[in-house]
DNA sequence: AACAACGGCAACCGCCTATAA
DNA sequence: ATTATAGGCGGTTGCCGTTGT
């Protein structure tokens, strides 16, 4: 009987807010996803508000509604009147506990540059390697700041692949020394080629070694299933799943000689395209990973940044990851 | 000091896909 | 097989603070 009356609550009778969101509203999403864990975001304003308070409640609630319009009434009871989307987004972006905020560093600034040529405006995708920044964020920062700075420099690598350098902002190193990122307005749209791997069958005996989480549920992976190959036993070591389907996929692109000789400073414009696929088949895995946020996802991290250090950087060049800040980041990040 | 332009960020919107009924 | 619903994503908008004139 609640749950039905909850129901209409929350689909006719409340109001839904929007705009900016207030402290209380931050705390009762909070403590709801606390409690309730994410996911089910249709119910979490339900959960969040009028459930918590007494039936009394619910029928003050109502009559509130119908006598003061809406108007200012959730606070004083408590009431969480978001749709569901809204919850997600506001958990996502900003209440969920691991989310790093601040400046980009030097590092990631470079990994957003690489991993955007590869993936494009992908940003779920980009930010499952980003620890600690959402999609909204790098996106947001792409937008407003990168965006503007990169791309035009991108556009001499892909018509000279002569002056391609070992990291992604290569480019940007001889445009910021001479005249300053800021003068450097773009006036040709970038036109570098975006992997978008064709979706593969993937096979039905798929299981990821680390993945808890079916990554069906992801939309990209979803939408480019491009892993088909068999996953890894289970006492197998993830990490060599991983090289060996690298391998496999360089082998087949005749590479596998390149790669072990060390093709560090390889530019990932020059990278084949198949072997873009596998990278980007990584790329995926590695997203799923991360979304789980787990403690196991973040040593997954450390062992793709630190174990695997050689791989990481033939797919993204040799100073990604680094803390070692080139000069020539500072005048980005300006 | 006042105003306009700009930039960054949070949030919304529409669409797509998966899944349950 | 069809439809409704929820989750998720990228694109876009609008607010607000900062900077320039």
């Amino acid at each position: 009987m609640e749950d039905v009356l909850m129901k209409k609550l929350g689909s006719e009778f409340m109001g839904v807010r929007k705009g900016a969101w207030t402290p209380e509203e931050d705390l009762l999403l909070k403590k709801c996803v606390e409690k309730h864990g994410e996911g089910r975001w249709h119910l979490v304003p339900t959960r969040a508000g009028v459930r918590s308070c007494s039936s009394f409640c619910v029928l003050l609630y109502v009559t509130c509604v119908v006598w003061a319009n809406v108007r200012c009434v959730s606070a004083s009871l408590q009431c969480l009147r978001r749709c569901r989307k809204s919850c997600r987004l506001r958990w996502l972006n900003y209440l969920k506990p691991n989310i790093k905020k601040g400046a980009f560093q030097e590092d990631e600034v470079d990994l957003i540059i690489r991993l955007h040529r590869l993936l494009g405006n992908r940003w779920s995708l980009i930010a499952g390697r980003i620890p600690g920044r959402t999609a909204n964020d790098i996106k947001n920062f792409w937008n407003s700041c990168l965006g503007k700075k990169v791309s035009p420099n991108l556009q001499g690598v892909v018509d000279n692949k002569e002056t391609a350098g070992s990291t992604a902002m290569e480019p940007l190193k001889q445009s910021s020394h001479t005249a300053g990122l800021k003068e450097t307005v773009p006036t040709v749209a970038p036109s570098y080629s975006v992997i978008k791997p064709k979706p593969r069958i993937p096979s039905k005996s798929i299981s990821f070694p680390i993945l808890s989480k079916n990554i069906g549920t992801h939309r990209e992976a979803r939408r480019e299933p491009s892993i088909t190959h068999d996953g890894p036993d289970k006492e197998e070591d993830p990490l060599s799943w991983l090289r060996n389907l690298l391998g496999v996929e360089e082998e087949e692109d005749g590479k596998q000689k390149e790669v072990n000789e060390g093709r560090g400073q390889e530019n990932l414009n020059s990278v084949p395209s198949n072997s873009q696929e596998g990278n980007v088949e990584l790329l995926v895995a590695g997203c799923c990973r991360e979304e789980e946020g787990s403690e196991e996802g973040q040593q997954w991290w450390e062992d793709m940044f630190l174990d695997e250090e050689l791989m990481l950087g033939d797919l993204l060049g040799p100073e990604a990851g680094s803390n070692q800040s080139p000069n020539w980041v500072d005048g980005i990040l300006e």
